[in-house]
DNA sequence: TTGTAGGCGTTATCAA
DNA sequence: TTGATAACGCCTACAA
């Protein structure tokens, strides 16, 4: 069995009182008796049973983070999340989609019955994550998002305009002329860095404009009608790297090369990025660094600390991952 | 407040222990009483409190999934996992990788503490996993692997040998006369498929062998060679999609065309094979199946049911996923 | 500086 | 068929 305060105290020849005050060094206790306490509770390994410090403080360590898809670039904020919070002792618990649309009531529950610390939500459709951060507000349960843009929730963000506008500017110093943007035309972030590269290079955008959902094939089809594009790109910046994956496929029927004819720059770094044919050069969401971001964000409210000035929601940078196609 | 089982009880004007006879089904309660304590707790929307549970019947309702790299194709499994136990009240919590070789003893410290009802273990070194699978054995907390070889734990398989074997058998039957292996020699289990399908066909296997670790790389460089290999193959098997997207890589540069000088086939179905260009088809692991099948698993021997004849391991089947590439 | 005692919400024993 | 009541292991107000 695993011993209790209770089995430190016999041990210690103390009572469980004077145990968990040298424990948790709060109080006073004397020097000579803290040690002996710890040593004995480090020879019998005691462990706090979690289940009672929670029932008794009504107060978890656990963590829950609720993700809609478990899509690639989640997984390393998610892992970053994770290792953050174990070694504050926190463990997380992760809560996949839920599938239907009206569910966040359900979800709500399953959350409300762990009683957990904290919650991180991931980034969802908009309608979900209001009425979600709006039942964690009234459980007063602390939250974070990540790459959330809901009121009263904090944030970690990713500056996807600043992104694509150093890509934009590595492109022309590398003496591309004709750079176009290929990708939404109503998905504004991406879309505004590179028009603010245009602008300061003094160039004029050229918009590859995809209206497919499916990045891939969007990007596909838009790669077979490059030859007859007007004015003709001799450099592109794509909305992810799915896209770019796709307008490389439609180049490589076409027998375009990259990045010879064209230079090409992905976005998200997606493991797919590294293995295409040329290795695509891309713009990186630092995803582990989101995670951690994350969790010391919640940890810093769980820890009641005064927030910062910008109430916990940060802003990170993209980097910029050089390879073969630009 | 969240109602608790005291409430319920006045509500319904009853004693506790006949609300948790009513609730929990067990022992006898007028149905009358039931009717109304079941309504009572329905309308105070009563939730028992996992803490209280856990602590009073020292059984946790959590499951441990340890896994030592998030690698994509450990995603959906985790996904199946979650799902499943979610649907039978468990909650899962994710440990990822501890960094440190002698680690194992860190690390079921970590599970000991945590107390889970059960242990999911992803496949890791075999050094890590024996020591691990020792602990969980001394602690008598129950546990299944996926895609595991370690003596005495329980494993859900996949079934390599017998997916390639299909796969190749696939490229005989689309024409294909010099059908290579492209891999490493002294990993068996999908090399033997090949070798049986070979044989079957009565034809010479060729071995593009690889030495190099980085699976990408090894593909590159072998592609790059392709051109003045002897006997010439017409189609070949790699040992998984990143091999097969190198050699992808490097046969592009070398002008080759894909499907129609060399068929190619991978292994795995990672998210960059249907990226690729061409799309790459690939033999896929049923992922999401598998972490069902570890969760149904465990949650037979937590149930205590009888194992079946192969005590709880299970090898399942792959699939052949035909996209362009062959 | 240390110890006693009560309670968190459940489950389970034993009587009524 | 139902109800007091103890106990799980921890934390903490209060007392010594």
């Amino acid at each position: 069995m695993m011993a209790g305060l209770k089995d430190v105290a016999v041990a210690a020849g103390v009572s469980i009182r004077t145990v968990a005050r040298a424990l948790q060094g709060t109080g006073y206790v004397d020097s000579a008796t803290r040690k002996r306490v710890v040593s004995k509770a480090r020879e019998l390994d005691y462990r706090p049973n979690l289940a009672a410090r929670t029932l008794r403080t009504a107060r978890s360590f656990e963590i829950s983070v609720l993700a809609w898809s478990m899509e690639e670039l989640h997984v390393n904020k998610i892992i970053g999340l994770e290792q953050t919070f174990r070694a504050a002792h926190y463990s997380v618990n992760v809560l996949f989609g839920v599938p239907d649309p009206g569910g966040s009531k359900e979800l709500l529950d399953a959350i409300r019955q762990r009683r957990p610390a904290g919650v991180v939500i991931l980034h969802a459709p908009e309608n979900v994550m209001s009425a979600l951060a709006r039942g964690l507000n009234e459980e007063q349960i602390p939250a974070i998002g990540i790459d959330t843009q809901t009121p009263g929730l904090d944030s970690i963000r990713i500056d996807r305009q600043q992104g694509v506008y150093e890509a934009v500017l590595y492109l022309a110093g590398k003496g591309r002329q004709h750079i176009a943007y290929l990708g939404y035309q109503h998905d504004r972030s991406r879309l505004d860095g590179y028009h603010r590269a245009l602008t300061q290079l003094g160039r004029e955008p050229i918009m590859i404009a995809v209206d497919e959902a499916e990045q891939f094939r969007g990007g596909r089809s838009a790669g077979r009608r490059f030859a007859t594009m007007k004015p003709h790109p001799d450099a592109v910046q794509a909305y992810t790297d799915d896209m770019a994956l796709g307008f490389l496929a439609g180049l490589h029927e076409q027998n375009i090369a990259v990045p010879g004819e064209v230079a090409l720059i992905g976005f998200n770094d997606n493991r797919a990025a590294a293995l295409a044919a040329p290795p695509l050069t891309t713009v990186a969401q630092p995803s582990h660094e989101i995670g951690v971001a994350a969790a010391e964000g919640l940890l810093g409210k769980l820890s009641g600390a005064r927030p910062p000035a910008h109430n916990w929601t940060r802003t990170l940078s993209t980097r910029l991952i050089v390879r073969e196609s630009a």
